[in-house]
DNA sequence: TGTTAAGCGAGACGGTACGTCGCGTCTTAAT
DNA sequence: ATTAAGACGCGACGTACCGTCTCGCTTAACA
């Protein structure tokens, strides 16, 4: 297909993408995109609603998946999942990308709606990790899978979002041994609470 | 002290913290705060550099840090932080002003200071709780203090912000256990890796 | 032609001419002339770069060239154009109005330019009053045309602009008599000097 | 007498004067002939009114009159007093500051009284000198010396502020040539129109 | 010789205008 | 019917200057 408007739409989203990564969000706006993609704005707001719109849009397409590992163990899928990870330099631009996501999610319902599709995308690795595990007896099969998700992601979100560090790969070994530990831990029933 | 100045900049905070939880973000403005305030354009100028410092001004002071429970066990000391943190029913406020933060601080390094130094007064309690838990043996001393606030907090940081979830009791109640069974667990010496 | 931009800039013209010959040019500002057009000040920085360049179109907007006379001799040709130009009774604004655009001129070369489109405009019946009264034969022919504008017009405009006085018909009677005068004689070659 | 008010109204004068003289007329304001002077602003205010009265103070103080010269003879009495005008190069800036004068004066009456002392003051040297022709009889001692000055100030005036021109010797000549020749003819009764 | 009042510097204040940028809407003409 | 081109109203940005207003400190003159 190559009707005009799906060319004007690339067109879009690659100056986006440009202005986006290569400026920073602040350079980020209809007009700098008009500019730079040769579309005119009329254009532009027949395909997005408004300014936040492309933002998420343009966020949204810079955020990939990662690959899903499968080494047959818990301690080594998180292993290859978040060496992966760790191995990308991009984390600067990663963080922006993200914080602006996280932003726009918070201050609009429909920007949340985006974002909640992304997580899902973006947490089923982790989630094929963890049934897997679950089907191989490691971790509790009445474990949540969104607990699951959180308790091990999460530090990594905070670590990565608000204290803006990178772990050396023995305090990556160290978080993961914890984690692990804390998930492979039988528990006993919580409802005593 | 009532200096003139003094009297500007409490009403300047004043009606900026009121722009901000009353109406959002979108509604702040150096404008919209000087005519809220009665204040000047140009007396704001003279107290702030530009809107995103009073911006950042506004959200860290609307961030207060938690109390630092001491139950003399770090699992009951952990409920006890949280279940303060989670009867909060300004959650979505907290969040808005949370992730304004770091979008800030992710694209501005002055901001990324005032982060800095938010975090670690937000996290000192917990680091506290941590510290007596190693103090009675609970927590392997060696283990790095912001390794282990990262395991804590990060898990409720996800399913808060990005999640946008809240927790029951039982679920409350099952990551506690994780987390703190994660914690206690003695982990070998990760030079193996 | 209506088009958009054409209506705006005629608004803008109205008001700032209501502003200025109402309220005088410390009522002049941009911002005074979008209120007042209800044009957006946007609109009117797109049609004129700044301030200035807008008070110098309206200024000379208002200063409308005379009517050349052609009476058949040079005194009474000058007394038409000077007995029209007296009756006006708008000389105070007149004044103001040639002064804000001399001062203009002044100190600022563009605007320098601007004026001495409305000098040429403004003395081209003065310029054709002596020309015809070179072809008559009442003045040299070989009388340079600036310099016999100077000689006429130099006068008024001290009266005018200097003393800010008004002429009683025996002093403007006086007045041209000497002009008339000193242009009619026919002057020694002034090699000599 | 040196006392602090002198002192500091000394220093508010020669910062004014060195601020309008170097930099035009765009750079004066208060704040700037504080800065410059190191004399508080709430000094200056107590010594001038406001902006303007100080704008006119000195652009007055920089308008110093023409000594008056007395050679025998009306043509070569101009000459001299024009040759010694002519001769200056700092035209530009003596236009800059009539023209300011001239604009301030036309809309402020205060500003207005203090342009006519100095019209007074810079116009008595010419009419002393028709007052010289008079008695000399080369002049109709029935000539009102107000339009005397204005029939040989007023071209230059013309050419110097309208038409920002200087004169050639032979301009100069012609000009002067013209000018004495409609002051020494003698008029028929004016009281015929 | 002290005391007191005027004048001073320093600098913040409310206010208005400046000129710029981005938003989202609208109109016109070309494709 | 869709697009390009670009003006429009709106409103925030951050800066400069205006004239006013405390404040203490310093002089000078008076008691």
């Amino acid at each position: 297909m190559n009707t005009r408007s799906e060319i004007a739409v690339t067109k879009i989203r690659h100056a986006a993408a440009e202005l986006l990564l290569a400026d920073g969000p602040s350079a980020f706006s209809i007009d700098a995109v008009a500019r730079r993609s040769g579309v005119a704005k009329t254009t532009i707001y027949r395909h997005f609603d408004n300014a936040r719109e492309l933002l998420v849009d343009t966020l949204s397409a810079t955020l990939r998946p990662q690959p899903t590992p499968n080494t047959g163990g818990l301690r080594s899928d998180l292993e290859a999942f978040f060496q992966t990870e760790a191995s990308t330099r991009e984390l600067d631009e990663l963080a922006q990308r993200l914080a602006g996501l996280l932003y726009s999610a918070v201050n609009d319902p429909s920007t949340n709606e985006v974002l909640g599709e992304l997580v899902t995308a973006y947490t089923t690795p982790m989630r094929t990790i963890v049934e897997l595990a679950q089907s191989r007896g490691e971790v509790d099969p009445g474990l949540d899978l969104d607990l699951a998700v959180e308790l091990i992601q999460g530090p990594f979100l905070f670590g990565f979002l608000v204290r803006r560090r990178t772990y050396s790969p023995d305090d990556l070994a160290t978080l993961l041994d914890h984690i692990v530990a804390g998930l492979t831990t039988r528990v006993a029933a919580s409802a005593m609470d």
